[in-house]
DNA sequence: TCACTTAGTTACTTTATGTAATGAAGTATA
DNA sequence: TATACTTCATTACATAAAGTAACTAAGTGA
């Protein structure tokens, strides 16, 4: 029985939004654009970890890096028109949350 | 500087989706009614982590898990209401997918 | 000089996933 | 009545991903 395989373009995007901390980043950018550290402690990832994302999220073109020469230097990272692409994502994830989740008490 | 915290809902939502293989088994479960071993195959999800997935999937209420007391005993695993209202998340992923996604052509 | 900030990195620990073998309950065939 | 096969799992173990804490380089400001 040969199954119907999974669309690679739908599961490359599912692998993407799985991975742990990618989509509060793009959340948090879609406030505009921001600082390392700001994007840090908004959403209480790890430095190590925010680094990782930042650095999967540019190769995927959904987040901009800019150094901007003065000093000291300042890096700002916005979303892309790619990354602005995804709103509807999250704002159906946020709808979605709002409607459907009770929150845990205990935690 | 007190930050503006991430709303609850949203961020259990989030942790939900984040999780590797969630989404893909609710996409599987959106065509229907399926046992243990299509969802496994349709998808390509090891036995274990299946098994743990829709536990969880359980204790959401997403999933819903019916014994039917036949001999052989058949399971069959179903969206709940809750399951089945995340399907426009799942098709806005996918438009998403299909517009912004280039595959990786080495894998 | 000393303390503090930003944007990370490094080393190490813990948690999550993946793989492969196994089990229980049943069917199907010789 | 063996045996081989199926389904829905579980177990033990290996690897990958994420978390924690300390650290760095370059700069500010007192």
């Amino acid at each position: 029985m040969t199954q119907p395989t999974i669309c690679p373009k739908f599961e490359k995007a599912i692998s993407l939004l799985s991975q742990k901390w990618t989509t509060l980043v793009i959340y948090q950018l879609l406030l505009g654009t921001q600082h390392f550290s700001e994007i840090r402690s908004a959403i209480g990832i790890s430095g190590k970890v925010l680094s990782d994302r930042l650095k999967d999220l540019e190769n995927q073109q959904i987040v901009k890096r800019e150094v901007i020469p003065e000093t000291p230097v300042i890096i700002e990272y916005s979303l892309t028109e790619k990354g602005k692409s995804m709103e509807p994502i999250i704002r159906d994830i946020e709808k979605w949350s709002q409607f459907w989740i009770e929150p845990d008490l205990n935690e």
